[in-house]
DNA sequence: ACCTGAACACCGTTCAAGT
DNA sequence: ACCTGAACACCGTTCAAGT
């Protein structure tokens, strides 16, 4: 769990290919990769796999947080273009379709997107939520975003997005059925406010 | 597979007893429900379990596909209702609102939405897009659906429907949001229930 | 310290024996 | 015909023995 500070030459290097086999596998097959196939695939025994990983789901915790600091890498850049004026719902439509498009070939990412809202690591958590919180607030102020969306909003977004089990069309028409719902009414300029029941930022 | 058209008394028996234990315990646990526990659930042996089922995919696809009935039946009442002059987008509501309240009891509920999509049962499936189409059909006709919805466009919305990992008002607020992404840009949607902050999990 | 691989435990599945 | 439950196979996990 806790990577020492120093790894003998050779333990370091069972690491790094036990976590290579794994992302290859588990991607593939998603939870139901064996672990002898990923000691195999890794070239080690299965005990050196147990040392690492304590547990099999250890082992699918540590891919699916890599994958998520990718994820939040990916979030803190599109962050930086909007503070440089990029359009806010341009980039939260580019962010949320590459993660969808990620989430079609690759299983883990729905595992990742959960661990959003489900807060595995609270700091990673935080670091999420301030950076879509950036993200919504700059969509309100150039009025691109609807009114009342909130993070916790794109949360919901993303861990509802489809995986491989929907075909490449209909993710990508999932992706054009969330951003209608997060946007702004854009038939109607909002001057006096619609007064509907929508819970407004009061 | 087929049920045989008549069936040994205690046979009958044994088997209506082997669906009510799974139903109960694969909709608490999911897959993760052992076939031993089933079996004595059910008060029966395991061989017995799997006379009547031959593997385990094949006793949780009895279960999705009873459930898949209700929804069907669900669907059918819906259909009713709005040739009767109900409001077709607030049956449709209605419809999406309660089976994802279900979803988030009934951990079989989400499979049984995926069987829309990807037809097990293309006779059943049929049926359903039918339903789907005339809703939508009705839904345009009164003007409170987007043109450009599709009854394929329901089935992404239901197969990405959350599940139990989203906390109750969440799930609420996705509901929300999916009926915004579904009706005509200047329709308000009707909400049944009153809205919820939807902040997600916390 | 770390690695190895045989052995154990658990659960889905089978089958010889019963009625 | 249908039921029973011990036995088998598979896979996650452990551990005594090696270096």
């Amino acid at each position: 769990m806790t990577t020492p500070s120093r790894l003998r030459a050779d333990a370091a290097r069972n690491r790094a290919n036990i976590l290579r086999a794994a992302r290859t596998l588990i991607a593939a097959h998603g939870e139901r990769a064996g672990m002898d196939d990923i000691a195999r695939e890794a070239g080690v025994a299965v005990g050196t796999l147990y040392r690492h990983f304590p547990t099999k789901a250890d082992l699918v915790d540590a891919i699916v947080s890599e994958l998520a600091g990718l994820i939040f890498d990916a979030l803190d850049a599109a962050v930086a273009r909007v503070d440089s004026g990029d359009s806010a719902i341009k980039e939260l439509t580019h962010l949320i379709g590459r993660m969808s498009e990620a989430a079609g070939h690759d299983r883990t990412v729905k595992a990742a997107m959960a661990n959003l809202g489900v807060p595995v690591h609270p700091d990673l958590t935080e670091r999420a939520m301030t950076g879509l919180a950036r993200l919504v607030a700059a969509g309100h102020a150039e009025g691109t975003l609807h009114p009342d969306i909130t993070p916790g909003d794109l949360v919901i977004v993303m861990s509802t997005m489809p995986d491989d089990e929907l075909p490449e069309a209909a993710r990508h028409r999932w992706l054009e059925l969330a951003m209608r719902s997060l946007a702004a009414p854009d038939a109607t300029p909002p001057a006096g406010d619609e007064p509907s029941r929508g819970p407004g930022p009061a």
